[in-house]
DNA sequence: GTCTATACTGAGATAGAC
DNA sequence: GTCTATCTCAGTATAGAC
């Protein structure tokens, strides 16, 4: 049987340097002006040997993504392992963390959101490449949830909607001028509060004809799997 | 004093020109397939002419853009002489028209957006150079709220709301594959039955409360005019 | 499979002459 | 305003070393 390779192999390790590499560069001079050449030399390998990993300048910046996505993970987990009965501190922590493993990162964040919102580019939000990444995120979108007590359907249906509405977060955190990001926090807050009114409300009155049209279109938009 | 010129420059028209063959160019080819080179070609102009009148490549899709807004401006107003009465259906005429002016140039809206997501970009969503756009654009959201009869507060919250919205369901258009774009227009659908029933929640019951606290947000944020 | 070295193409963008 | 010439840089190609 193929076991999983025990110590990391030198190619592993040759890719980790070059994504260090031009995170370095990424974060002195801005992703544009950084050149593969830039980041190639400064990872001591050739121009070729950096397109042998990576076959563009924006896949090292999805790399990057992987990585904070892994952060993110691990962050709000634990987090999560804290905060055992309140949804709110749940989904605050979830928002919360993410913006943490992000934030340092505004200039590559924007070269991600450049790269995620162009549907023709393979590295879009929605395409198939990035299923795995965007599965992965929406899991943990979804373990957020438990332990709410929330009906199944409505469970289903937040998860997406939170995960879209975390995007739109990271977006506006990119554009977040104003010191430590405080801008994007306070509206992630606040956005936090309305969806914990409207999760109140929906366990209060008979929201389920309106949850039902609701999840629908989730399905028909096929938001769990692929947009 | 300057007067307006009366007959439109010579200028004028040769950027027109430049449009018109860079919009036929986008749509047989796609954007990034459309090279400088051949838009100032089949404007019948040298590259150098090209770029006096454009400084980039991104900045004809502005152009484009802001055809579209001023064509969306007319058939929603059009639309809301209709529809005095009912908030669903000027809300719907607003969105619907938006999606009918952008729906023919998917592959425009995605060279677009990735321009508009790009926050080091200066055409970017919430830059200074595109605030007069924002602002007509937001101009025309408010007013389709015109005559609802809803507290001043929750209309100058509702605005920008709907607005964002409408940004999130350009990016699901762009991305949207289905025929006739149908899944964005369920999604339109679904989105404004949602909308519809938190502004009838918020007429209902005391939610002046919550509201003060997203108005006091907006501002924080700026949205009215810069993010 | 991992990497070097080097040359080349294509396209966005600019300078400066006219 | 417009043109030609030129620059820069992402990305490709190739040929080969280990």
């Amino acid at each position: 049987m193929p076991t999983p390779s025990p110590r990391p192999k030198k190619s592993e390790e040759t890719r980790r340097r070059v994504v260090d590499a031009a995170l370095t560069l990424f974060r002195k001079r801005g992703f544009d002006a950084t050149t593969m050449r830039d980041v190639a030399a400064a990872a001591g390998l050739s121009l070729g040997a950096a397109y042998y990993y990576f076959r563009s300048k924006d896949e090292i910046v999805l790399a990057w993504y992987q990585r904070t996505q892994d952060e993110h993970a691990a962050r709000a987990r634990a987090a999560f392992a804290q905060s055992r009965g309140s949804l709110r501190a749940r989904l605050s922590a979830l928002m919360h963390t993410k913006l943490d493993v992000v934030a340092g990162e505004r200039r590559l964040l924007g070269a991600l959101l450049r790269v995620a919102a162009d549907p023709e580019h393979p590295l879009s939000v929605f395409a198939r490449t990035t299923s795995k990444l965007r599965a992965q995120s929406l899991a943990l979108f979804d373990e957020a949830l438990e332990g709410a007590e929330l009906p199944d359907d409505l469970r289903a249906l937040l998860g997406p909607a939170l995960w879209m509405m975390h995007l739109g977060l990271l977006l506006q955190l990119a554009h977040d001028g104003s010191p430590k990001q405080h801008k994007t926090r306070a509206l992630t807050d606040g956005a936090l509060d309305l969806v914990n009114s409207l999760v109140d409300l929906a366990r209060f009155r008979n929201s389920k004809p309106l949850r039902d049209r609701v999840a629908a279109l989730v399905r028909t938009m096929g938001w769990t799997t692929r947009g």
